[in-house]
DNA sequence: CGGGTGACTTTAC
DNA sequence: CGTAAAGCCACCC
């Protein structure tokens, strides 16, 4: 596989890769890519690729675990909904990241 | 190269 | 809890 250059290829092959009932955070995922700062860029990446089911965008949320960017669904309870559905534990709007936190090195490794 | 943008993050009030 | 401001960086024009 050819290693993606692009930021971008980079969060979609990364995003892919997050098991259900696991969530990351937008500042691990531009950490693990090499731009701390990018942070904002992550989910500017997800947005061009919502329409795409190959990738679980709503396991994507910011560093509390709030669903940031469920308002960018075509329905703000989808995003919400979808975690439910893979035992994702909420606390009110918030997602218990002590439980289902996930990091791209749990067994991405050397596949990026 | 420069300016605008943003599903972030942190600090401050 | 809320809003505000600054820092951050890749992408687009």
């Amino acid at each position: 596989m050819d290693k993606s250059s692009d930021f971008y290829s980079r969060v979609y092959e990364l995003v892919r890769c997050i098991p259900a009932g696991k969530v990351t955070t937008y500042g691990i995922i531009a950490e693990f890519l090499g731009s701390k700062g990018s942070s904002r860029m992550v989910g500017w990446a997800l947005n061009a690729v919502i329409d795409r089911i190959d990738i679980p965008c709503h396991r994507v949320v910011n560093r509390l675990g709030e669903l940031s960017g469920k308002m960018h669904f075509d329905h703000p309870m989808q995003m919400k909904d979808r975690l439910l559905e893979e035992n994702i534990t909420f606390i009110g709007e918030t997602v218990d990241l002590s439980k289902h936190l996930w990091k791209p090195d749990d067994s991405f490794n050397d596949l990026i």
